[in-house]
RNA sequence: GGCCCCGUUGUGUAGUGGCCUAGCACGCCGCCCUCUCAAGGCGGUAGCGCGGGUUCGAAUCCCGUCGGGGCUACCA
């Protein structure tokens, strides 16, 4: 079937016989807590190729190593899945036709092929012990290819019965063939392996259970995956899987294809090694919890390796599906660079509708419990009056908090910073501009400018910066604050009035508390 | 040790033999704008790991070398 594709010859490399929609990926991630923005780059890219050709994303929980997994753990995955906006076509929770899509649930299947394997000798029992493995390793010529000897590979039906029936432990093993194994990585180009290297590997533990090596294959063809675009780290693992996927066509189980691989570029600590979890900057909830958007860290997170345009690097997730091609991937190791993170996470702040930036802003108001979770109508109103005055001064959603605190603690809670720049010589400056606001007629930014103006700079000759320090400071605490004349409109006649004497008051200035209180009256009635 | 991958400014990239006295972005520095901080504008800093080839011509091709990373489990 090549009829309805119109797409260029050059996805005819990647796509070979299939059409577009026939494209299956999948993302397989294990159930160890915090999803890894490695893996997440991993799952962004194959989201977003099987989007691009109008593919199937599948996911696949790989957890046939229990004493890792936790409990809670396969919950936050699909969280934070969801969260990036990586929905899933197949897999956990919404089921397709190829599941259960969880391993621990597929053990059945694992056993029925396994006996299938042994039965054709593709596979064999291996009794060597660890230390006889070892030995025979350590007494090889140096300089001779590691791993499994093959020293099982040929034993009788019968000595096999015998072993078993003493209950000598025993693994499985596959029989790896002699050749050499070359394929033709979507992101490398040609890569070959010696036979000599692909040693015979376990797929089966001792105890019974299947191993990552075998289900993750053999998953791949029960689930006719496709491509697999993984991280470059199981580049040498590939001949192996190989191998058991020619396997797998000869006892008739699967796809009966080999996938196409992509191997991406590592993800790189700022230190060169490959990021960790232990690296700081690692782990997604981070930055679910600074108040990154989604979109943002996919954006960042493509470019490790992506690059939409020379000119080029911020970008929507629609324009990277649009245009993603596989083969433009980057070879070569990127460096996690968190300043850059934070900076496209900026952009894209500022490309948000101010709607939008409000409701991204209210959980992280409501967690410092600056507004009530909901907000209340009041609330929710001066959230978005204010969310335009710091829509271009934040890198990210929480950083807000700290600039809009001010705006919703009550009058008395607000401390004046020490480095906020008041001090005794701030009292005419103060006193002026408390006269001069509780004149103003209408409250709105323009005309609070506007008095300030007059009251402050041309009265008293002050330069603008030193004029209106000290009421910044008076009224947000800080020398550093969303503009002024908005804030002082959004905050209204009573509460500015009110910090400014408070801070007059602080400033040891009794004589003021006469004055003030008639001027306070006098607003209360204006307004 | 063996095998594999990678090598353009500090970082991510563009570049696939002449358009490259190497472009873009982040960072950093300076200036402008300015009520602070940002944003924005302008300018600056800094790179083809090294050595040989091939070619009229190489960041681009070949060889070597050095460097970095990964794998080498009865983890995934």
């Amino acid at each position: 079937m090549t009829d309805g594709y119109t797409g260029n010859r050059q996805d005819l490399a990647v796509l070979g016989d299939l059409t577009p929609d026939q494209v299956r990926v999948r993302f397989p991630p294990s159930p160890t807590g915090n999803l890894h923005v490695g893996n997440v780059r991993s799952a962004l890219f194959n989201w977003v190729f099987a989007r691009h050709y109008g593919g199937t994303f599948v996911l696949r929980v790989e957890d046939t190593d229990a004493g890792r997994n936790l409990e809670e753990s396969y919950q936050v995955l699909y969280d934070s899945l969801t969260w990036l906006g990586l929905t899933w076509d197949e897999g956990p929770l919404v089921g397709g036709p190829y599941g259960p899509y969880i391993q621990t649930e597929r053990g059945d299947i694992y056993r029925d092929v396994v006996g299938k394997l042994l039965a054709a000798k593709l596979a064999y029992r291996c009794f060597c012990t660890r230390e006889e493995i070892e030995a025979r390793e350590a007494a090889r010529a140096p300089g001779s290819p590691s791993g499994y000897d093959g020293f099982c590979r040929n034993l009788s039906e019968g000595r096999v019965a015998e072993l078993e029936a003493m209950s000598v432990p025993s693994v499985v093993r596959m029989r790896v063939p002699d050749a050499d194994i070359a394929f033709d990585d979507l992101v490398r180009g040609p890569v070959r392996f010696a036979a000599a290297h692909v040693p015979d590997y376990v797929i089966v533990r001792s105890n019974g259970e299947p191993l990552y090596t075998l289900v993750n294959p053999l998953d791949d063809s029960l689930m006719q995956i496709t491509h697999v675009l993984r991280g470059e780290d199981l580049l040498p693992s590939t001949p192996r899987q190989i191998v058991l996927y020619d396997a797998l066509k000869q006892i008739g189980v699967g796809s009966g294809r080999t996938p196409t691989f992509g191997h991406l570029p590592t993800v790189l600590s700022e230190r060169n090694q490959r990021l960790s979890k232990r690296d700081r900057g690692s782990g997604l909830a981070e930055y679910q919890q600074k108040g990154y958007l989604p979109e943002a860290l996919l954006n960042y997170l493509a470019l490790l390796g992506w690059a939409i345009a020379d000119d080029r690097d911020v970008f929507t997730i629609a324009e990277m599906v649009e245009a993603f091609d596989i083969r433009r991937v980057n070879a070569n190791p990127a460096r996690f660079d968190a300043k850059k993170c934070e900076a496209i996470n900026a952009a894209h702040i500022r490309m948000l509708a101010p709607a939008e930036l409000t409701e991204n802003l209210v959980p992280f108001l409501a967690a410092a419990g600056l507004i009530s979770d909901p907000p209340r109508p009041e609330e929710r109103d001066r959230l978005a009056a204010a969310t335009p005055l710091i829509q271009e001064r934040i890198n990210t959603l929480s950083e807000a908090v700290g600039m809009l605190a001010f705006l919703f603690l009550p009058d008395d809670k607000i401390a004046i910073a020490p480095d906020a720049g008041l001090s005794a010589d701030s009292i005419p400056t103060l006193t002026a501009a408390y006269e001069a606001l509780a004149a103003v007629s209408d409250f709105d930014h323009a005309s609070v400018e506007a008095s300030l103006r007059t009251a402050l700079v041309d009265d008293l000759g002050l330069k603008p910066r030193l004029a209106f320090g000290p009421v910044r400071a008076a009224l947000t605490g800080s020398r550093i604050s969303p503009p002024l004349f908005e804030s002082i409109e959004l905050l209204g006649r009573e509460s500015t009035l009110a910090r400014i004497a408070a801070a007059l008051a602080e400033l040891g200035e009794p004589a003021f508390a006469g004055p003030s209180q008639g001027h306070l009256d006098a607003g209360r009635a204006r307004s």
